[in-house]
This record gives structure tokens, C-alpha cells and sequence, in this order.
RNA sequence: GUCCCCUUCGUCUAGUGGCCUAGGACACUGCCCUUUCACGGCAGUAACAGGGGUUCGAGUCCCCUAGGGGACGCCA
């Protein structure tokens, strides 16, 4: 047996739990088995993938302790493998399915394929397109040929109703309508395949027998079925896993729960936790018990005990399960280790102390000043906010579209931080001397604190976005309509910046 | 809007037709331990979404309704 996962870097670079989730479960199905556990890195989204956002999902499953095998040699390559780096393999197997009748070229404009989808939402019911639908005269497919544009490659689906039987390992049968499958784009104009080829070509080539994956796929496991049927391969069996959602149910989302694993990591929980924690979301061990290890896990597993209900994932139940895991299953010495990975180490040390040396006489003075730097969240509260200069409505707004920024910012430096900040206060018609405060309360906790900007490059995006969100919500937070609103204005000033 | 999936305490869950007077865990409350706080121990509040069937018997099987979620991209 041999299950794989696709992971797909986030544009932000933050390794998603919902990822190591889905990927928890692939490797105790394919572990509990005796198979493979392989990684796949989805990266043929320019705007999604960088080395860096890479490296970090990467690094984030192995902290976890989700090794991954190396599997079969795919086109050249081992370990977790990347779909650019094999795009001829894709477009020959496209290639093939031309040549069979079973796809085809499609030179339709975006602007087209919004009008055929809008025509299609007034008349009838479904917005899928069909080959028919798309299909343009011949002349006109030679004149558009001959004038070099753009085209992508398309599968052929049924025209007509009926229904697609999906097997589905925890949910039996499936019936899906044909009418709402569309001609799928299968390799995009940049020559780069869609999720739904790649995964179904590498999955073949990987040998993969068994695909878990999140339940917002199985509205195009009928596609993947019928690709599997044109190529003449075998199909995996199917499982589709429940969704990590925000106590408001929605999926699991970063504006509502903290969802990057480096936010785990850097606010101190231990990676056993963490991995225990998503294994009890929608699992449960045969006798309940609430703490377990990975090979535990993987020696009771049976994919059958998956609970359906999307689980909310409760970041107090998490603390409490890592308040176990330290108490029962670390020595002082162990736990000594395990914090000076954290924080409490040389390295720590010498990027506070440029900012110390000049603010203390005695090393006594540390701690009230670099306390924040071990912090999680802060005890702020409106009342922290009050000597500031705005009120509180301008504060909330500065300071989430602070956070917006700061989300978007890759490249993580003091330089890169204060230029970000500076070009928002500009934009925003703000003098820094309104901006910096709440800034500083947000982030320190204290307007009497060493340069924001080096706190944030230390204390890193995780902590320091997470704050930012904290301090938005001890000042009442933003209301729907408000945040749209706000929203439109940021968008604005993007175009300016 | 259309299609799909889901539905047991506030939350995570046990439950596969009789063992269910629905069990455990987090959170919350109270008590004990304790110079304090925490840890630990004990106890308590709290759920089968609603309605129809099937059955001698339904949390468990079927249907309808409601609610929630997801999908409808040259994103994955």
C-alpha cells in the first residue's frame, strides 16, 4: 500500500495544520498497514509556491514527526517530489488523451468563458461548462491558432444527465450528477497541469493505491474518476476526510484561529501535543484515551473510527493535552532541552542584546523589558489604548490594516517591516508618531519598549501577527460591514503602493 | 442559485438494533489537598436537531424537514 499527500505552500509560507492534519492520517493509514507514506508539493501556481514557503511546509511535518519515505523514481526525481520539475510528463500524457478524442485544445478567451458561464446561470441551472459549450468553428480555432494565442487543454466530459458513482471508504456510495462536471482545464496555458491531472497522473506513476484527502474534493472525484478510465488505469480507493473548522463551523481559516504550525511552535507547544491533538479531531483511540503518541496511534489505527462532523479545533483542549504531555512525559532535563530549542538559547540571546545593552544597567532590568519576548499573548486591554492619539475606531482600523500588510510581507525584516509600515501610514494620511503607538501596545505591550520593528523581526510574523489580531480584539474588534469597508480602502492604497 | 457531505452535552467524542437511567475528555461550578497560585483528587451542571416510518425494541436502519458545512476558477 502507498498513500501520498499533496501539500500546497501557502502564498504567505505558513504551513497550514490543516495540511499536517490530513497528512497525520495518510501516514497512519499508510504506517498501520506496513505501506509508504509519500509528500507531494504542489508548485506549479506561480503565486503560491517559493523555496522558502517550500522549506517551511517541509520542516514543519518533520518537526511534527511525519517522515515521509522516498518513493518510486518518478521522471527523474526522489523524496517529496515537485510537479514543475516534470511538466513534459503531463503535457505527453495530454497529448495522449488529444490523440484518443478524450481532450482538446481550447482557445476560449477568460472574458468568453465568464459570458457562456453567465448565459448558463440565467437559463438553466448548472454554471459547468461542456465541451459543446466551448467548442468554436473550426476556421475560427485555425485563425486563433494562427495568431499564436493562448490555449489551454481540456478534458472531454459528459454532455448528457446522469449520475457518477464515487466510492467513498467512510461514506459507501456517492452520486454525483454528471450535468454539474464541467470540461476541466487539464494543463493551463502556461503548460503547467492542474491539481486535478497531476494528482491523478503522479498518483499512477507513484503507485499510489490509496488517496485520503479533505471532503472539499469529492465534488471533483468524478472528473479524476473519468480520467482514470481514459488513461486505462486503475483507480485508488477514495476517502474523503472531515474539515478542521473555527468555533463559528466555517473552515479552518487564519482571520479566526491561528493556523500556522510556526504559531504553534513559536507560542511553545510541543510537537507530540500538537500531533495528538489533530489526531483526536474526528479519531478517537479504541479505549478513549486522550493522550497517545504517534506510534500508538498508528498501532490502534483504523480508518473506520473516523468521526464525519468537521471538528473545531479548541486551542484550550490543545493547551490542556500539552500541559499533560510536559508534565508526564518530560524530565527536567528533557524539558531544559526542549526550551532551549524554544528560546532560551545563545542565539536568542544575542539578537535581544543589541536592543538591551543600552536600555538596562543591571541584568535585573531584563526581564521586565524583554518579557514580551517570551510571551505569548499579551494582558492588554481598551485601556492599554488610552494615551494614544487616535480613537478608537482610527486605532482598530490602523491596526488592521497594519495586519494586512504584515500579512503580506515575505521577506521578514526590520527594514522591510518599518518600509511596509511607513508606506501604509503615508497612504492612510497618518504621521507615524499615531501609527507607531498602538504598534507598540500591540506588539510590546507598552509604548516605553526597544524599536517595533526589530521586536517584530525577532519575535517573528507568527507571534507577531497573532498579537496584532489579539490587540484588533481587545479593542472590540471590526464589524462585518466595517471590515468590508476598511477592506476597500486597503485595496486601494495597494494600488497606490 | 445548483449539487454534494454532515448533524450525540458549549467543544472533542464513545455508541455499528436490546448492555443507554446515553459513557469519557476539555471548559465551567463546588469540595478536598495546600501558607498562596497551579498541579493532583472527588463531585456537579450539560446532548441523541425536529417529524414520520421499519421493528417486540431505535441514539443506532429508512424517508421528509430544518440547520451547518463544502464545491461550482487557467487555486489547490
Amino acid at each position: 500500500m502507498t498513500v501520498r499527500t499533496r501539500i500546497a505552500p501557502s502564498p504567505t509560507g505558513d504551513p497550514h495544520v490543516g495540511t499536517a492534519y490530513i497528512a497525520l492520517f495518510n501516514y497512519c493509514f499508510a504506517k498501520s498497514q506496513g505501506g509508504q507514506f509519500l509528500l507531494r508539493i504542489e508548485d506549479t501556481d506561480q503565486q503560491r509556491s517559493t523555496p522558502a514557503s517550500e522549506k517551511a511546509i517541509l520542516d514543519s511535518l518533520r518537526w511534527l514527526g511525519l517522515d515521509w519515505d522516498e518513493g518510486p523514481d518518478v521522471g527523474g526525481a526522489h523524496g517529496p517530489y515537485r510537479q514543475s520539475e516534470r511538466s513534459e510528463i503531463y503535457r505527453e500524457h495530454c497529448e495522449q488523451l488529444i490523440a484518443k478524442g478524450l481532450a482538446f485544445r481550447c482557445y476560449r478567451t477568460p472574458e468568453e468563458l465568464d459570458e457562456l458561464r453567465e448565459s448558463r446561470r440565467e437559463a438553466g441551472q448548472h454554471t459547468a461548462l461542456k465541451p459543446a459549450d466551448l467548442k468554436l468553428g473550426d476556421d475560427e480555432v485555425s485563425r486563433r491558432e494562427a495568431a499564436g494565442a493562448p490555449y489551454v487543454i481540456r478534458m472531454v466530459v459528459p454532455e448528457e444527465e446522469g449520475r457518477c458513482e464515487i466510492d467513498d471508504m467512510l461514506r459507501g456510495k456517492i452520486e454525483l450528477d454528471w450535468g454539474q462536471v464541467d470540461a476541466q482545464i487539464l494543463l493551463k496555458s502556461d503548460g503547467m497541469p492542474t491539481y486535478h491531472l497531476a494528482n491523478v497522473v503522479d498518483d499512477h506513476l507513484m503507485g499510489i493505491t490509496h488517496v485520503l484527502r479533505g471532503e472539499e474534493w469529492i465534488n471533483s472525484a468524478p472528473k479524476h474518476k473519468l480520467l482514470y478510465e481514459y488513461f486505462g488505469w486503475d483507480m485508488p480507493q477514495l476517502c474523503h476526510l472531515p474539515l478542521l473548522r473555527n468555533p463559528d463551523k466555517s473552515k479552518l481559516s487564519k482571520r479566526k484561529n491561528p493556523t500556522s504550525i510556526l504559531y504553534y511552535q513559536r507560542m511553545g507547544f510541543l510537537p507530540e501535543a500538537l500531533l495528538n491533538y489533530l489526531g483526536r479531531m474526528g479519531w478517537s483511540m479504541p479505549d478513549e484515551s486522550e493522550k497517545f503518541s504517534l506510534q500508538t496511534m498508528i498501532a490502534n489505527f483504523d480508518i473506520q473510527r473516523v468521526s464525519l462532523g468537521g471538528p473545531i479545533f479548541d486551542v484550550e483542549k490543545l493547551r490542556w493535552l500539552n500541559g499533560i504531555w510536559l508534565r508526564e512525559d518530560f524530565d527536567d532535563e528533557q524539558l531544559v532541552e526542549r526550551l532551549q530549542q524554544w528560546a532560551l538559547n545563545k542565539d536568542t540571546l544575542l539578537k535581544l542584546l543589541p536592543q538591551l545593552k543600552p536600555r538596562i544597567e543591571v541584568f535585573t532590568d531584563i526581564a521586565p523589558l524583554a518579557g514580551f519576548f517570551l510571551s505569548g499573548m499579551l494582558s492588554i486591554d481598551k485601556q492599554s489604548f488610552a494615551s494614544c492619539s487616535l480613537d478608537e475606531e482610527g486605532l482598530v482600523e490602523v491596526l488592521q490594516c497594519c495586519l494586512w500588510r504584515l500579512e503580506a510581507e515575505q521577506d521578514w525584516q526590520r527594514d522591510n517591516l518599518f518600509a511596509a509600515i511607513k508606506g501604509l501610514a503615508d497612504g492612510l494620511e497618518l504621521r507615524m508618531k499615531d501609527v507607531m503607538p498602538p504598534l507598540f501596545i500591540a506588539i510590546a505591550g507598552t509604548t516605553a519598549s526597544i524599536s517595533v520593528v526589530d521586536s517584530m523581526e525577532i519575535l517573528g510574523p507568527e507571534i507577531s501577527r497573532a498579537r496584532l489580531r489579539f490587540a484588533i480584539d481587545s479593542l472590540g474588534g471590526v464589524g462585518k460591514k466595517k471590515l468590508k469597508k476598511l477592506e476597500k480602502r486597503y485595496q486601494q492604497l495597494g494600488g497606490q503602493a
